[in-house]
Formats: structure tokens, sequence, C-alpha cells
RNA sequence: CGGGGCGUGGCGCAGCCUGGUAGCGCACCGCAAUGGGGUUGCGGGGGUCGUUGGUUCGAAUCCAAUCGCCCCGACCA
């Protein structure tokens, strides 16, 4: 491909709404345009690199034995009326009315769609198991799409469902798809780590995020060191051990604290560490209101405490007023000795001993304090995971690390099978529900997140695979020198016959222009050709992840590209 | 939904307070010079100032409504 022939935008400031870093170079290097909140259109260049990822996404997937299919985006609600999602699913699920007032719905996810199909095609045990995906645009109507095309509302996903006859059907295919998944991530070039998830409101038994890590990512994961663990850190099941003696010789004693609020200023006040302050929170499902007590230095873990509260509805922190009108004393005095509400303590909060804690009076905390078992409701698991943690299986410690999540497969068991009618009739003659998988990719994701971990101040850092081109030429005052021109086209050519996707900057524009628009696209490889090196017989070239420039002989690009592609440079 | 902010050529912004008929940088077009990290000079084209209504002789500017966009909204416990 030529410049000339390749439609290349790039600015040179980006617009002021775009907030994390692959959002802005998404669209300084011209990716992608914004149309509307959430809603992206993709130039040619960004659309290069989305269909690199599909593609990747599409080989593994046939490779495993997935057959591709392709669904509506709109979808009629009598399939969503029939698995109740049509009420559950709330405002993410954008409804719309054809000119006969019939009710559809974008497609968020296709678990509807597909049973729907299967349960008409697929009759007998001899036909299962079978794994269907497709790579299709998903519209959710997100409350605050942000981040570009990180989270937007219309976005491009691979979605893949498998049915079976028994669960262990489904564990077989449910482990071949999470080896899929993690060549995938492999061939992307991404670091990514695949951990325990919750199945939240899918529901079913068994389920895993795929995570690219970057610091920008918005979920935390827990990981040892050695790999045999790792999880989201919601999902993170720590087992510590309560101290047996219960006692202490010490009693509480009540202290001023003018203007002593965070647990970081009562440390200080007591000249004493945050572990061995108590912070004592009120938690709401909009009905009830519970006391949780954590260590100073630990965070509650709401997926947790839902389960150990086992209440329907989402938790929140409690508002200061309401705060105030329970436990009669501003936030910063809470404390846990109280009969106000339930208190539940947190493992690790049951073992300190003679603590310091809110005296549930303003302005005033407990020194010395300790746990009063009548008091306390239940004692239990209910902090996140930090760093150093023992690891629950057993092995090392735990680090916390943040991620992107890019994928998610599910064992979804006979939710939608039940309650569409997907039966078959088993080896007995027996009609029973299929059991089910799901597998999710966040195809337009991916490329954001490999942004986010792969890039500098001067731009993108395409991992070879998606890069929209792996190399560029670019010749240096191209326009007098005929020379120069010729050896361009010659080694243009050269890489077009070695299946090299390269691209030909010939439109004479200045080499500071081109090389900042290389550096801000992510071109991973740049050959330079300038009359003084030819002369010598040599290009020049530089790999957008170093800063070294190497001379290269002119007529062996061949074997730059051997070495390359063998893994010896680069 | 609550709080905050912003809508002015494709992009980034100024002008608004104190009303007088729109400006800067980038990008774009033409000419010339320049030619290894966003070069310089000269000359151009492009905007009903988000929309609607109101005040006024006169509105980008003041008032009202409306639409859109962005940010924050779980740690003072």
């Amino acid at each position: 491909m030529k410049t000339s022939r390749f439609f290349i935008n790039t600015l040179r400031e980006s617009p002021n709404d775009a907030e994390i870093i692959s959002h802005k170079l998404m669209i300084k290097a011209g990716l992608i345009r914004k149309n509307a909140s959430g809603i992206y259109s993709w130039l040619p260049l960004g659309l290069k690199i989305l269909r690199k990822v599909e593609n990747i996404v599409r080989k593994e997937m046939e490779a495993c034995g997935a057959q591709e299919v392709l669904m509506p985006g709109v979808v009629p609600s009598e399939l969503w009326i029939e698995s109740k999602r049509w009420e559950e699913y709330g405002p993410e699920l954008l409804r719309i009315e054809d000119r006969h007032s019939r009710a559809f719905c974008l497609g968020p996810t296709h678990e509807e769609v597909i049973t729907s199909l299967v349960r008409n095609e697929i009759t007998s045990y001899k036909q299962l198991p079978i794994n269907f995906f497709q790579i299709q645009t998903k519209f959710r109507d997100e409350i605050r799409p942000r981040f570009g095309i990180m989270r937007a509302r219309e976005f491009l996903m691979k979605d893949a469902y498998s049915f079976h006859t028994s669960q262990k059907s489904l564990d077989a295919t449910y482990s071949e798809m999470f080896n899929a998944y993690s060549n995938i991530f492999k061939k992307l070039h991404l670091e990514f780590r695949a951990v325990i998830a919750d199945t939240g409101n899918i529901g079913g038994s068994g389920s895993h995020e795929f995570h690219v890590l970057a610091d920008s990512g918005e979920d935390f994961i827990a990981s040892n060191e050695s790999g045999s663990y790792a999880a989201n850190l919601e999902m993170v099941g720590l087992n510590q051990k309560l101290r047996e003696s219960d006692k202490s010789e010490k009693s509480n004693e009540i202290i001023e604290t003018p203007n002593v609020r965070t647990i970081k200023e009562v440390a200080k006040f007591f000249n004493t560490t945050i572990q061995n302050c108590i912070k004592t929170l009120l938690i709401t499902d909009g009905d009830n209101y519970f006391c949780i007590c954590v260590r100073g230095d630990h965070e509650i873990n709401f997926v947790k405490l839902k389960k150990l509260l086992t209440v329907e509805k989402e938790l929140t922190m409690a508002s200061e007023k309401d705060v105030f009108n329970i436990m009669g004393c501003p936030i910063g005095s809470v404390g846990p000795m109280t009969k106000k509400c339930p208190v539940y303590v947190d493992n690790d909060a049951f073992n300190c001993i003679d603590f310091v804690c809110g005296a549930n009076l303003e302005g005033f905390h407990l020194q010395n304090a300790n746990w009063d078992r009548k008091q306390i409701k239940k004692i239990a698991d209910i902090r996140n995971a930090v760093d150093g943690d023992p690891s629950p299986d057993g092995n090392g410690i735990l680090k916390i690390k943040k991620g992107i999540e890019v994928g998610h497969i599910f064992k979804l068991g006979t939710k939608y099978s039940n309650s569409m009618k997907a039966f078959v009739t088993d080896s007995n003659g027996d009609s029973i529900p299929m059991i089910m998988g799901c597998y999710g990719i966040g195809i337009s994701r991916i490329v954001a997140a490999a942004i986010e971990q792969n890039h500098d101040e001067n731009g993108i850092i395409w991992p070879p695979p998606i890069a929209p081109f792996l190399c560029a030429v670019v010749p240096i005052n191209s326009k007098k020198s005929q020379l120069v021109n010729e050896q361009a086209e010659k080694i243009y050519q050269q890489l077009s016959e070695l299946n090299i996707e390269v691209i030909l900057c010939d439109q004479n524009k200045r080499p500071g222009v081109l090389f900042s628009d290389l550096d801000l696209m992510g071109i991973p490889i740049r050959i330079v050709l300038s009359e003084k090196n030819i002369k010598n017989g040599k290009m020049e070239i530089k790999l957008r992840k170093d800063n070294e420039i190497v001379l290269w002989d002119l007529n062996h690009i061949q074997s730059f590209v051997k070495k390359f592609q063998s893994g010896e440079i680069g």
C-alpha cells in the first residue's frame, strides 16, 4: 500500500473529550471518529487493526471446532420475553419498535437467539455437542459510556454458545475454549491473566474472565507468582484463622479526638498503626442497614458481603445523612459498639486486640477496645484481598494488578434451555434440556486494551500481529532524488513479494512529519532510505519499540525479514 | 438519577463579564523557498456562534427553555 492511495488522517491535538490514552491515541492516529456518545466509526486504518484481531479470534475458534454463524442485530422482543430478560435486563437493553408497533431490541448478547435457533435445528443427542460462534456488532445502552471504544455502547464482539447433553461434555468444551482464549491472547502478543470470575446475573456454575494487564484497567485481579491461582479481586476467598484467645486485660477508654476523622488521622492521633484501627461502615440495601467492620487498612468486598447478608438488592454505602440519623454521629465517629443495627466483623478485624475505633459520639474514639462476641451478628471473610495475602490455593502470596476485561467464559447450565424449551432426545428416548456454555470476547475492546498496554509518549506501539502495517518505507527527499525513489520502490516491492504488509510513504512529506506520524500510528518497523546510505549500499531500519537504528545491507531485506519473523530481532 | 463543566469553520481554543454584526493556532487550497524529528514566507477558501423563544434599534454576548457532549458520584466510617 502507498500513502497516496490509503486514507490516513492524523491529528496534532486530540479532542478534549478523550480521557484515557488509548482513546486519545485512537483519535489522534485516525483509527476512529465519534458519531455520538459511545458510538464510533472505524476509519480504514483502524478497521485494518480491528479485522486482524477479528481474524485471529476467528481462526482460533475454527481451530477448536466452533462454527461461525451470523445472527441478527435487531432481535424480536418475543424471544426476550420468553427468557424473562425483557423485564430483567433493564435500561441497557435498547428497545425499538417497527412501523407496525412490534417491539424489538438491539441485541446486547445472543443467548435467546441462539437458543431459539438451536431448539429448532437440533433434536437429537447425536447432533451434540455443538458450538456456534459469531462476530457481530452488539449494543448495550450503558449509563455512562466512556473511554472511547473501551466502553462503548456499540461494539464488536465474538460470542460463542455451546450445547451439550452432559455436564462432562460441557466441561470438556469449556476447557477447550479456555485454551483457545489463552491462545488468542498469546497470538495477539498481549500480557493477560485468566482469572476466576463471578457468574454475576447470567447464572451458572463456573466462569473465567480474561484480562489484559494495564495500569489503566478498571478491574483488580489477584494472582500468585507461580500462576497457580488467579481471580478477580471480588472472588478471592480468604481463609484466615480466627485467634483463639478471646480476652484482653484492657477495657475501653473513651478519648476525645477533635478533628480526627480518617483512619490515618486516627492512627496518628493514637500513635498506633492503621492495622490496629477498626473501620465501621454503614451499608444499606435500600431497606436495611448493616454495620460492617474491617481493619483500617482493608476494604469491603461487596460480592462477599452480598452473599453473607443474603440480600437481593445492590449494596451501597449509607449516605452521610442516613449515618447521622441512625448512628447519631457523623461518619468519622461511627464505631462497632452499637445495637442500632446488626454488626458484621471481618475475620482480620476480629483478630485485633486492644484496637482503636469510633465511639458513636461526635469527636470521640475508643482506645483499647475489644470485641464482645454477643454484640456481633457474624464474623466472616468480608474484605478484599491485598498485596501479600496468602494465596487461597496455598502457593505463595497474592499480588494485586489492574486489568481490562476482554473475555469472559461461562458454564450456563440449563437456564436458557429450560426457560426457552430447548430440549433434545437423549439415548434413552427422554427429552432433556440442553446444557449450555457461552463464551465472549470484546474484539473492539481488545484494540483499545492493546494500546493501553503498548504505547509511549509518541504514540501506539502495535504488537506485530495486529499492526495495520508491519512495515513502513520512508524515502527521504524523494522529490529530488531519483535514486532514493527507485530504491524505496524496490524495497517496497521486495517486501510485498515476501508477503509483508508494507506502506510506502510516497507523498514527499517532510521526514519529521512522517516519523512522528509513523510513531503515532505504531508501525512496528520503519525502513528509511536516504541518498547517503544508499550510496554506501545501506538502508536504515528502526523498530518502533526500540530507539536503536541499524544499518542493513540494501540488497538483503530478506535476511532482515527472516530474522524478524523468527524472533531473532524484535 | 444527583453534582459540576462545556457547546464559536474539520481539530484545539479566544471573544461573552461591560451587547455594535466573529478572531487565533493546527488542518485545508495556491505560489515560492526548504528538505533526516511536526520548516518558512506570501496569498486564499471555509463558521445562520448547538437549537428554539424572549429582551433590545441591534444578541456569539443578556434572559428562559430545550437538545447534545464531557467529568465526578464507595472510604472522613
